[in-house]
DNA sequence: ATCGGATGTAAGCAGTTGCTTACAAACATC
DNA sequence: GATGTTTGTAAGCAACTGCTTACATCCGAT
């Protein structure tokens, strides 16, 4: 037992895995009330017990799920860039492989325990936002380009004929962005192009 | 029997009234999903079964919810304060009586038979909206606006320490009406102010 | 070879959901 | 007052929820 101290045996890292994608998939689409376990564990291929010996409980998971996809852009993309990068994130449908912007803003409608561990990545990009102003209220800015992404996301996934839906996503941007530059003023630059 | 050929007995229709309040101060609280059967029945003072017998189904509860508050205000509020009185009815918290803003709003994270219910509604305000820009996408423009309400709202009521939800309503407005006059350019007026 | 813990599975429990049914009470009409 | 319809009530059903338990099975260590 000098390197490996722990041989995977019948991979229940693989099923972990399997679990947190499969949820991180299913809470995009779906949310957090209308996702059962079993949907989950189908989708993992995998025994719903072990969702509970995993993860203790739906929220545990959900909050495993949210850590994990919250980690990365944020870090990632600068703050100039983050509004254009979620806004092309939730319209992309297919593109977006990330589900972690989706992730984040469906859990607003959430129970309420539940609804505190997506805010606290919530938190994390209003920071990120608020910076771009000096406006007095930067942080209700922020708030208010949060909610438009959140909306957005959300009319664009249920009115299938919803132009959110069709419509080709850097004309949406182009909307978008110069109405969001009138919100954060003064500001440095929000769309890299 | 030559005026009135119906009398009100044991009062059916103010049980119907009951209901029918009550199911739209808990759809706009909590959505559709998160409201039960039994807790329309129960803030109505009224047995769950009746409920059954005057409309059916919970679904259709909502439809004809969503049909009464649907009404009124489209047809009195003239389209360029359209978008400040929707803002400000969701901002009002308890100034609010008039909860058909959030119930329709709710509506778009809901099931997909329900939603269908909401989205009527919404196509109402969406021709509203669309009158006040002149632009080619007006349409595309229109939802853009109606989505940020809808992001607002929904961040305004799960997120208790968002600034949304404790500012100054009129500061929040002076904030969103320049960006959203961004956004429906060449227009005639949004705020009456 | 065997033991013990890690991994996977099937079955079920208690609670909640929308909805139904069987029945009692109140009213209008005769 | 008797009759039949309308209004209200209690109980329960079938389905679904998150979660637990009891039990096979595999595998590394001894």
């Amino acid at each position: 037992m000098d390197d490996h101290q722990q041989v995977r045996r019948r991979d229940s890292s693989a099923s972990r895995a399997a679990l947190l994608d499969a949820a991180a998939e299913l809470f995009a689409e779906r949310g957090y009330d209308r996702t059962t376990v079993r949907d989950i564990a189908g989708r993992a291929g995998v025994n719903q017990a072990l969702l509970f010996r995993y993860f203790g409980s739906k929220e545990a998971l959900y909050a495993a799920v949210v850590a994990r996809a919250g980690r990365d852009k944020l870090a990632e993309v600068p703050p100039n860039e983050l509004f254009a990068q979620l806004l092309r994130g939730i319209l992309d449908r297919q593109a977006g492989q990330d589900h972690s912007s989706q992730i984040m803003l469906r859990s607003s409608a959430e129970d309420v325990s539940v609804k505190a561990i997506g805010q606290e990545l919530g938190q994390d990009y209003i920071r990120a936002l608020s910076v771009l102003t000096d406006a007095p209220e930067a942080d209700l800015r922020a708030h208010l380009v949060l909610a438009w992404i959140v909306g957005i996301d959300l009319m664009r996934a249920d009115g299938g004929l919803s132009p959110l839906a069709s419509a080709n996503p850097e004309q949406v941007v182009a909307c978008v962005l110069p109405a969001v530059r009138t919100l954060l003023e003064r500001i440095k630059d929000i769309s890299p192009e």
